[in-house]
DNA sequence: AATGAATGAGCATTCATTCAT
DNA sequence: CATGAATGAATGCTCATTCAT
């Protein structure tokens, strides 16, 4: 298999540079100002350069959901593997879930708290990945109702989207944290998954 | 019984008119591209006017969180006040929160995403209306527990922003869903209070 | 003689209120700087009454300046009077300009400084009044070239000016000094005199 | 000689355009009614781009003030060069200081005038190049007195200031005179120093 | 491809002035 | 006469985007 050629090579680099930059960034300052300059600055490359990758700034923050979801979905298929049982499988989301975040902080930030903002341009914005994300939550609960491990009265559009809402605002709290040192991540972990998996399954 | 002086009464009117402005135009289009003259006009006043009210434009944005949530807390302590029972008292929350979003979805909107946006000098604000408003719920909370009714083994402050988590998300997709009248309020209402209910109580 | 009616008493004693309170914001701030809703409050007056006294801002300044050098001429007529001799009543002038600066510091800055800045309607208008000034300092020297005690060959135009500028530009470093406590307005009084009349009488 | 590169060249060249267009802008309209815009427009850049040079338009006036005066004073080592004799440096500078006037008088405007002027900010600024080129002055009246040329008795401090105050008055009246036409400034210049060096020099 | 100097649209905010009371 | 709430014109500055090199 051959290599891909230097330019390609650098072209990517440089690709993953600006995203990498980019989120760091917006994860600082926050979209609006964060400045095109100031990502192009810690990227090391000059601010025209950023235009060559993306057509503007708003692009710029799509791309990086849109990457960053790709590999965060790769991630979540790679956790996921071998894992049985639809339960099971609840359970590990939120492990990955919370895992991500920790792992990645500067960007749990963006793709949590960016990407609500209202920015007019990006009302229009349709976060298929995210959607991708709810929907591997979303057959989970599908599979435990046919299995009759979860209550089948449940919408599991509403049931998907409760349990990411729980787990989601338990991250925002985590990434909003003072003091992050203080908050138990792998206490909160289990509990949300206790109360969601509560929340799912049927009565006795 | 007297009635306000004029003065006082057109003055307070005039606050309220500009609140008000604000929040539809902060709705409609968001915090940063919404435009102060916007406002103004909206409200039937000189942009200048809105500065004999306002520090600033943030801190319009602040003052309609502060004041809305205010007016939210009061409605709340009214539709709990007599229901007794701390699942009973979850419940109505639950129907108020949802109530209040459907009677006003403009303010839904802003308190839900503006506040939640990046904006640098946002980031220092602590919102203590909605801590007061989570408090409301974790009250409940504690009082399930101390009754046997809740799960003595999850942590209240956890307990509390996951169920808020749920309700939230919820209220998010609603107030983004393309076709609200496709959206069942009522029965999303009903399953979202099912499921944080099983959530929350000890399994028997 | 009858007493002027309280109203009218009332009226001039607010107008002056409203002066007094100008030369000492214009002072401390700068015409630009200074704001009408400051001289107001100082005065003790509502911004609206300024407008029933003068026309605007810049009238303001510039009543200023008339009034106070209408003071200032009277009292430099009083403070000359029975002094005789061209070159005794020029000291005298010297001492005179110099005495009230120091008496009345911040109508010395307003005078000296604000006057000469270039607001763009200012620069129409033509200072009579320190025109009268200066032509007492004028006439004192045309009075000397006609006694043979200055000489007959400087213009009195440029020599009053040049005189005038030696007092002002010594003025100017005294309002401008850091610690004017270090500075002997006392000597600095007297050399500028000696080198003033040195300059103007004829060489022997 | 090598020529300088050609876009260091553009960039000095684009700095200097609009360091004289702000001299005229500043001459004609003052600093504070000078718009931006109207000195972009003058020096044919954008609006934006003086901010690639100046922090602001403050720092702009200080400067056109630094540079215009850093010019003066090389210009006025020039003039000086050669010329000995504490009385005919004076007599030297003076000429100086009204040629250069007379060829630059938009320069001479900015300089006299809005310097003076009382913009809040400029209020801490310490016009070190006024200051040596004063200072040129003043050693020019200690030499005078270390050769005996000069009464000993001044302070050379109020001296050169009281000199520099006489020439500069002069140059207001010029500059500001509704017909520079009707204004002798040769005779001027040489009555002004006749006067300045008749202050100076002890009486026989 | 990469650069970064140049562009210029866009807007929050101030404050002199007015006028209804 | 006096008030002071309301007005709205006016502009310095930022920064995303472009394009000549």
């Amino acid at each position: 298999m051959a290599l891909a050629e230097p330019q390609k090579v650098n072209k990517l680099e440089k690709r993953v540079r600006i995203i990498d930059a980019a989120v760091e960034v917006f994860a600082e300052r926050g979209f609006h100002a964060a400045r095109i300059a100031d990502i192009a600055r810690r990227a090391n490359v000059a601010d025209g350069t950023i235009y060559l990758y993306f057509r503007n700034k708003e692009d710029l923050l799509l791309c990086v959901f849109e990457e960053k979801m790709e590999e965060h979905l790769a991630a979540l298929q790679a956790a996921l593997d071998g894992i049985t049982g639809p339960l099971e499988r609840i359970r590990a989301f939120a492990h990955f879930h919370f895992g991500q975040m920790r792992a990645q902080p500067s960007l749990a930030q963006v793709l949590q708290v960016e990407l609500r903002q209202s920015h007019k341009c990006l009302r229009e914005y349709r976060p298929e990945k995210l959607w991708q994300y709810l929907d591997v939550l979303g057959e989970m609960i599908s599979e435990g109702q046919a299995a009759g491990l979860i209550r089948t009265d449940l919408d599991p559009f509403l049931a998907k989207w409760a349990v990411f809402g729980a787990l989601d605002e338990i991250s925002m709290q985590w990434v909003l944290a003072r003091r992050r040192e203080r908050f138990d991540l792998d206490l909160a972990t289990e509990q949300v998954v206790e109360m969601v998996l509560g929340g799912l399954v049927p009565r006795s």
